[in-house]
DNA sequence: TCAAAAGTGTTAAGTTTACACCCATGA
DNA sequence: TCATGGGTGTAAACTTAACACTTTTGA
């Protein structure tokens, strides 16, 4: 043992995960109601432990991937949260990551195990600990970085209309949008793809399907929305 | 013990500090030539771990007081760095900040003690660890920060030319701004208050001395430079 | 007297906003 | 046939960008 290290604490490291899906025009999270101890009967964001043998983005990775069964999912950090008394019993630091998914893709069975809902981010219960700081800030983060980033995509499907796409954002910042404006922007990016393919679901008319090309974005990587 | 957390590892969990100053149109860094191991001789950010009673904000503030002898000093999280073999001899997680300091008001003895130096941001020897990570995130954030709120006042003395605010808002972005629009632009924020006090440092002719009336902004706090 | 930084308005270009109607279809 | 969401262009308001000369004074 290193004496330079060893008279300083150490600390227990865990990840939190604010999920976000969206479906017909509503943001949702995916939150445990808590069948375990600490606090079981609460409300949570899906959390784990850091081991040995990862980073936190690692954790992240696994404790999502323990949750919803899916890999090569958009996450991004949100922050350390270190208050001493942020848990009751035991002193915990934790690191915050949200993650975008496809709503339609995930493993219903490991969500349904794990006791978890999709709750709409508008009518969130009480949270845990610090959670809802959590939840707050990972949204502020999100909506920047969706206004500049085309990290959107990552909620909708592989082919989406313009309507829903136009939704997402309408959601995302939390306020309405002008559509012949909002289209005029978005057919200024190229990578926002019109496929031959139609929307039947939605209006009886039917929707275009449009898809986001990831190669053709990073070839002129300008975003805003 | 609760076993729920008992069966997971503890980590150190370290801060790190990116302390910016600025000087003649020049944005520095704090950096420490390393009198003691690990990595002796190199450059490094000043850090320190965090202990039982504090969180990482409070270890964060008290690594700056130690090297710098201030106070209330503007700070914010970086994020979390956890690579598991971000430190050579042991795994250490750590929490970056950055700091906003006058860069005429630090405790010279103490950086001194330390083997502490102040570097142009743009001139930065090769750091130690993943601190150039850190730094090049911190810069990000600090920028984007500074666009959109009046933060970069605490890089500055409570008295200053529109010239000294101009070229430390160059600097932060990195390019040229033009003079009369820098100027029109402040001139719309009214909490940027123009006192009867010349400098006569800078210039012959002698330059206006401004101050930034924090009480004024919070009453319509926009800010957009 | 001249070098060096301070100070000061106007115009053109570009961007953003506001706004209303026709279309296609299934029920 | 009508209710529903899909799709389309223009003009005014506003914002941003470009630009050059006069002032003051210490050396």
């Amino acid at each position: 043992m290193n004496s330079y290290y060893s008279h300083n604490p150490k600390f227990y490291v865990a990840v939190d995960c604010i999920i976000f899906g969206f479906k017909e025009g509503e943001l949702f999270l995916l939150l445990l109601k808590r069948n375990f101890e600490p606090c079981k009967g609460g409300w949570s964001l899906m959390g784990g432990f850091t081991q040995e043998s990862e980073s936190t983005d690692d954790a992240a990775k696994r404790v999502l991937l323990e949750l919803t069964g899916l890999e090569k999912v958009y996450m991004e950090q949100v922050g350390a949260f270190s208050a001493i008394d942020r848990e009751p019993n035991e002193r915990v630091i934790s690191v915050a990551y949200y993650a975008l998914i496809n709503i339609d893709e995930y493993d219903r069975k490991l969500v349904q195990e794990h006791n978890a809902y999709w709750v709409n981010v508008n009518e969130l219960p009480l949270l845990l600990f610090d959670h809802q700081q959590m939840v707050d800030k990972a949204r502020k983060i999100m909506q920047q970085k969706a206004s500049t980033k085309p990290i959107g995509f990552n909620l909708l499907p592989k082919l989406f209309t313009l309507s829903q796409l136009q939704s997402l954002y309408e959601v995302i910042y939390g306020e309405e949008m002008d559509k012949r404006n909002f289209r005029k922007r978005v057919a200024e990016m190229d990578y926002i793809e019109k496929t031959d393919k139609i929307d039947k679901y939605s209006s009886k008319r039917g929707a275009a399907l449009y898809q986001f090309n990831s190669k053709a974005y990073r070839k002129d990587p300008k975003f805003k929305l």
